[in-house]
DNA sequence: CCCTGATTCGC
DNA sequence: GCGAATCAGG
């Protein structure tokens, strides 16, 4: 793809918004993230604010041209070594908390017989966390505030999980059967 | 492993 | 100029 007038326009546009590089990339399609940092930078864009302190600490710059890669020079790396520390007390992480949220997130269109069916917590991803092997099922009014997708794992390329490919996809007589 | 942005450098 | 490969970090 070519870098047009209108798509380096969308992308300083998308990019001041906040949006991720990889976010932009889907957007604009038919390039990769890397495409769009690369160009954001050539652009002399501002690049995204380093939270707190650790600034692009000088880089060794990239051992020497690897330009044929034997597969050599990969060897020994400097082992890097922090001391993991979470307070003492330390509270539930993101996901933990995620997790007791979700309890009563789902809406969905749930069939009649869902007693025996159980319903997977979502993980309540937004439109800009979702990847190829995410669950790309609804949840919600899009108009809503809370409104989110699935997002839990889905096989490889499908677009749905294992739940969620069932709803999406149902025979005839068992739909039949459910309204 | 998923993701993020930053950098280098062959093309 | 472009962007894959790579790095560093969450």
């Amino acid at each position: 793809m070519n870098w047009t007038d209108e798509r380096v326009e969308k992308l300083k546009k998308l990019w001041s918004e906040g949006l991720s590089a990889s976010q932009i990339a889907a957007q604009l399609g038919g390039v990769s993230r890397n495409a769009v940092i690369g160009k954001v930078h050539r652009l002399n864009l501002p690049g995204r604010a380093k939270t707190g302190g650790t600034q692009a600490a000088a880089r060794p710059k990239r051992p020497a041209a690897p330009a044929p890669r034997p597969a050599a020079a990969f060897a020994a790396r400097p082992a890097t070594q922090r001391a993991a520390a979470r307070p003492a007390g330390a509270g539930l992480s993101k996901d933990e908390i995620d997790a007791v949220f979700d309890g009563a997130a789902d809406q969905l269109p749930v069939p009649a017989n869902a007693n025996s069916i159980v319903v997977p917590m979502s993980r309540r991803l937004e439109l800009t966390q979702l990847t190829e092997r995410t669950c790309k099922w609804p949840i919600g009014d899009p108009l809503n505030e809370d409104f989110h997708f699935c997002g839990n794992e889905s096989p490889d390329n499908s677009p749905y999980c294992t739940y969620h490919q069932r709803l999406a996809y149902q025979p005839s007589a068992e739909r039949r059967r459910m309204r």
